[in-house]
DNA sequence: GTTTCATGTTGTCGGTGACAACATGAGGCA
DNA sequence: TGCCTCATGTTGTCACCGACAACATGAAAC
């Protein structure tokens, strides 16, 4: 209608987080963003120098939005540095099943690649808050013999897979019967169970079979 | 030299890994692909109908050479069905990053999403190996109260994150300085540790609390 | 009321995947 | 030996894409 289209920028970025979610982001196209808002070609330009800049943005406000959502699952869990972890276990795994976009985009290995300080703070506090969770879990009797960069890695790739293979039909098939939730809860309870929460004898190099086992 | 290139199928697929290990699948073109090979740019066509197809080849050797690998470590680690599982966790994890072209094209979802039979079928021979290790591993002592289903896609969530993390350098910078063998066995021991097999008490849906305590 | 400049447009370039029409020469066959 | 077939490679072209440059518009500042 007008000359200006109003809030070109936020409407790019709505439009992509629509076709990522539908059609992946291989498909993305400038062009065709543009031409599904009724601008010109060359019209995306004037707000995102290039492809890379956009998606980094829309990684950028999935990236706030991934905390803010994680943080509230810890702060609806209540006090208890378990049930916290646990919470936000399982509130990773279903942002990434209600906003795939988001997390498909923090997820893409060519996206991170190109990040600017901006993304690179919000991920580094997104893996701050869940290490500072895990700090207290351990404090709280949650695998208290490991290194805290382990359980966090172990945690991350752990959620972050099933979160994957639930959002990816390939693998989510041998699941579409079964209830996400249940799912969802079995896995992050295998990861922390905040009832008996999970001991574990660090083997370390060599000093395999010094200490006495923990399972009755 | 010759008008006929010799195995041009075969220097394609080599190509293809190389520049996917090297600069990642997004810059793999199937005319930079032939200009490398000093063919003309139509010539790839001959032996792949598109890059899907290209794609999906890499996928299905890399598939079948994916299977072996983590089957010989299985074998390698003897009799026992704990040692065993553990063993194809590391070696999963192991072919991740000793393979990352590979790897990287069997997890990319464009590719996986255009599967053919032949490559659905290794997708699933490799799973149900998985499986029927975790039977074994379970009836050895190992999360005997899960469903197999739920700890194979715990432990494959767990191996394929860690892989995917080690590999990329924004998670993996935070690891570049440690041994990697030694994360690998951290994170493999976390989901099935040998000397103490894990146990678990699941609290399905309301059972909450009705069993006594594992963890002393 | 004029001017400025953020925002949008048109035009173009090189690169890419796909397809069609044509060329070559190695291997099968008489 | 010599032909001929057809797998394999080549040239040419098209539409689409991202990027860039030059130009147009009109809202907001002055």
């Amino acid at each position: 209608m007008t000359y200006h289209h109003g809030n070109l920028r936020k409407a790019l970025l709505d439009r992509a987080a629509h076709v990522i979610a539908e059609q992946g982001i291989e498909s993305l196209s400038l062009r065709a963003l543009a031409r599904d808002l009724g601008v010109s070609h060359a019209a995306p330009s004037r707000h995102f120098a290039d492809k890379a800049e956009l998606l980094r943005s829309l990684a950028t406000a999935g990236d706030k939005q991934f905390i803010d959502y994680i943080f509230a699952a810890a702060e609806a869990a209540g006090d208890n540095p378990l049930e916290r972890y646990a919470a936000m276990g399982k509130d990773y795994i279903r942002f990434g099943l209600e906003f795939p976009a988001y997390f498909r985009t923090l997820a893409h290995p060519e996206v991170m690649a190109h990040a600017d300080d901006e993304l690179r703070a919000t991920t580094a506090q997104r893996r701050e808050i869940i290490k500072e969770a895990a700090r207290q879990a351990q404090a709280a009797g949650w695998l208290p013999d490991e290194t805290t960069e382990d359980v966090v890695m172990f945690s991350i790739a752990t959620v972050h897979g099933v979160a994957a293979m639930l959002a990816d039909p390939t693998y989510g098939s041998a699941y579409k019967d079964s209830d996400p939730d249940e799912v969802i809860e079995n896995m992050v309870r295998l990861i922390i169970d905040p009832a008996h929460p999970q001991k574990s004898l660090p083997t370390r190099r060599g000093a395999k079979g010094k200490t006495k086992g923990r399972s009755k």
